[in-house]
DNA sequence: ATCCATATATCAAAAATAGAGATAGAAAAA
DNA sequence: TTTTTCTATCTCTATTTTTGATATATGGAT
């Protein structure tokens, strides 16, 4: 029972495709066949139901999931524990909000980079919600989040205050329909909260994708945003917007730095908790 | 990181030799040379330091044997459960003391392989200590030793209740050296207790090394010997023994079929705990 | 009914990998 | 020194894996 074949096992388990999980395995659909038909001969059962809508996964199937699940994380994070006490950094896949990535990391990833410079880094953004599915399904190592953090499945470190404010155009400051990410944001989620409690629960909501254009509309006068204060001052066009801060309970979030708590950080990922702590410490 | 590379791993570093690993796992000792260094490129560390007397295992590579030692068992585990599962039973690796393995084993083995025909089974015989010592690394899945067990490390269920009898030359029957198995035998320990608790501490001892041994040279008048009535009666010679029960807290010693803690029973293994249940059961 | 889109299976050739066996080289033991 | 006992290296062969092209099956749309 080689390695692979359990990877792959599980690749196609979770799309219940063989032609998804080969590009997921970067390969060709037809080594996706070959490897899972070799688990079956080894195994002697079919592990998976081919059919129209591609794989379903069988009662025997479950039982090999059980197992695979349980062994390959152990492997993967073995294998990057070796490689970084060998000094081979291991990629450190890291997660952020789009807030946090345009405020806060351009700095804090290029001091990471001088006190790590093999350590390739990754970054991946998007809401909280999408976040912490990524790092609970293993697929980045750590992130930047809003608290609050369930400590039961999560470690974290406080990493940013933020001070949320409401951004409405400087030229025509009339409040209209709020532009917000799609849901999964906590800053979306505080600012329906702070709606919702102003007895504005009635307030008209637009989804947009993307932070930038999202200021854009503001300034353009469609409508007002609620975002931390820091990440409106990298918008290019803040000179034109009209910032607010929002009332007592909802102003002030806290960003932690977050990981699963069974995952070993690397050094890379040690040297990021230094790095968010110093900076903590020296902004308060 | 392969499977394979690790098991060699390992493999080399109990034996602390590329040579004695070859033959271990069965192949030349060139493909160990290669494995390791795949294994070594792959981590780039050094993992054996060559030298003189063999292979000393280098600082970076105990912490690849601690994961290693955790990863492979559970490995191992996994693909005895899925075969097991699979109906394809994997093989019972099966321990018993000589004398359990003249008088007992025949019929509980012919019993177990109607049960579970398609079960390979192999036996090793040794006195208790070899036995749990092979149970432990796990090199056989259950074995029929003397009780008491350690209940911390193995679990266990009552097999047989021997009976230990003197036996002596019935022509020539004086005393002389108790002849036994090498240390790690359970009765030789119960007739060592036995004989001090007499006075006789200062009796001789010759060890030897098969039981069918052992009663020849007792038939010959050579010394005595103590063992379970059962085995004594299957050797062929019985009729020219002279058979004392020993006194009371040493004359009955219970035999447990016993396994590691954390091993997983086969369904051979659980058919086996059937067989020797039943088997207690209707002989008290 | 036919065609299309989407699945997995099959096959042959190429590439990569692992294996055996012979031998070299180094270092301890006799 | 010679012998023995290690690991390293090299070549050839066998096996395994990957690729890419193609076949086959199925449900849905026209």
């Amino acid at each position: 029972m080689d390695i692979l074949l359990l990877r792959t096992f599980l690749s196609v388990a979770e799309t219940e495709s063989f032609s998804a999980s080969a590009q997921e395995m970067h390969c060709v659909q037809s080594n996706i066949t070959s490897r899972i038909r070799r688990l079956e001969a080894h195994l002697g059962q079919p592990v998976f139901e081919r059919g129209r809508g591609g794989a379903r996964i069988t009662e025997f199937g479950q039982l090999l999931r059980q197992h695979a699940e349980d062994l390959l994380p152990r492997f993967d994070a073995a294998e990057r524990d070796l490689l970084d006490a060998a000094g081979i950094s291991a990629p450190l896949r890291l997660g952020a909000m789009e807030t946090t990535a345009a405020a806060r990391l351009p700095s804090i990833l290029k001091a990471l980079k001088q006190l790590c410079p093999t350590a390739p880094i990754s970054l991946r953004t998007g809401p909280t919600g999408e976040l912490l599915s990524l790092l609970w399904n293993r697929k980045i190592d750590t992130a930047f989040v809003a608290s609050p953090i369930d400590e039961n499945r999560f470690h974290s470190v406080p990493a940013f205050r933020e001070h949320l404010v409401l951004a409405r155009s400087a030229a025509n400051n009339q409040t209209g329909p709020l532009l917000a990410f799609r849901s999964g944001c906590s800053y979306r989620a505080t600012a329906e909260s702070w709606l919702r409690s102003d007895g504005k629960s009635d307030t008209e909501i637009i989804e947009m994708g993307t932070f930038e254009g999202i200021l854009g509309c503001v300034e353009a006068g469609m409508g007002f945003a609620i975002a931390p204060e820091s990440a409106i001052r990298t918008y290019h066009g803040v000179g034109s917007l009209n910032l607010t801060a929002l009332p007592a309970p909802y102003a002030s979030v806290e960003t932690h730095l977050t990981w699963r708590i069974d995952h070993k950080p690397s050094h890379a990922h040690q040297a990021l908790c230094h790095l968010v702590g110093e900076n903590l410490a020296e902004s308060s």
